[in-house]
DNA sequence: ATTAATGCAAACGGTTTGCACTACT
DNA sequence: AGTAGTGCAAACCGTTTGCATTAAT
């Protein structure tokens, strides 16, 4: 989604005197297919299907860039791999089902209004972009 | 806590065919002066600094058993890292502040109010020993 | 020409596993 | 005696690092 933010990454990574090389591109590509949240791990390999010859260190030192640039942030699923989610996104939580494995995101405000309460009562300031509620879903508590 | 539980443990082993040995008993040892949580790398550790010949396989399978025996749970803490809760406690969540780095609880009473809504509207289920919520704590806010 | 970025390979940390051995019951 | 549990050592997975090489600027 808007699709010229892509586009000027290059420049922005110019802008602070790095490069723009075609692992990066081809990061990016993959990125840009990606909504919501993926794992590190995950990212390495969808980069190895379009370009066998990724390694894993390129693409998490890129991603560290990223995050720099506010194009990517990253948290931890309910495994504990690092869960990178695209900008510009807006800040959200997750819901994660552990009978079936889905995620499930939940929006700026829906996350915001559960996390109210705890600021109200203890000033606690909850990051959404690292809120994750694992728990079983609709469709498995049913089942 | 309810010190009669700890005793009793290796009884509810022997109940269901497994044995109590003295590896076991230090680790329920080391369990038992711990409340809250703690990463199973953490309990190795302290296991060690009472029996510096503990090995970790040892520790984390014993976590195993003494889950299915419901006198411990993981969950996944901010950074990754199994993280076991030590029962009878109550299910809990936690809090966890990404500037000191101290976890704090939230008793069930409050983190059942926290997701209500998410059952509400989403018939969502959520697992309160895994709750888990980042940010930042009052006093880290305030300074 | 500079120097950022890459690829490799090796190391990391926490956790898990296979297997022969030990020891609880 | 029988079998659950141990210790070792090696493997695991995702991630990180050092270093010499390549390539974007």
């Amino acid at each position: 989604m808007i699709a010229a933010t892509w586009a000027d990454v290059a420049e922005r990574l110019r802008a602070r005197g790095l490069r723009s090389t075609p692992q990066r591109r081809l990061l990016l590509d993959v990125l840009a297919r990606t909504s919501g949240h993926v794992t590190g791990a995950a990212l390495v390999e969808r980069c190895r299907e379009l370009d066998p010859a990724t390694t894993p260190s390129t693409v998490y030192r890129t991603l560290d860039v990223l995050e720099e640039l506010g194009i990517v942030r990253h948290a931890h699923g309910a495994d504990g791999r690092e869960e990178y989610h695209v900008l510009p996104e807006s800040e959200h939580g997750h819901l994660h089902c552990s009978r079936c494995g889905v995620s499930w995101e939940i929006g700026a405000a829906e996350a915001r209004a559960l996390v109210a309460g705890l600021q109200a009562s203890r000033g606690f300031v909850a990051d959404l972009s690292h809120l994750s509620v694992g728990g079983v879903c609709a469709g498995c508590a049913s089942a």
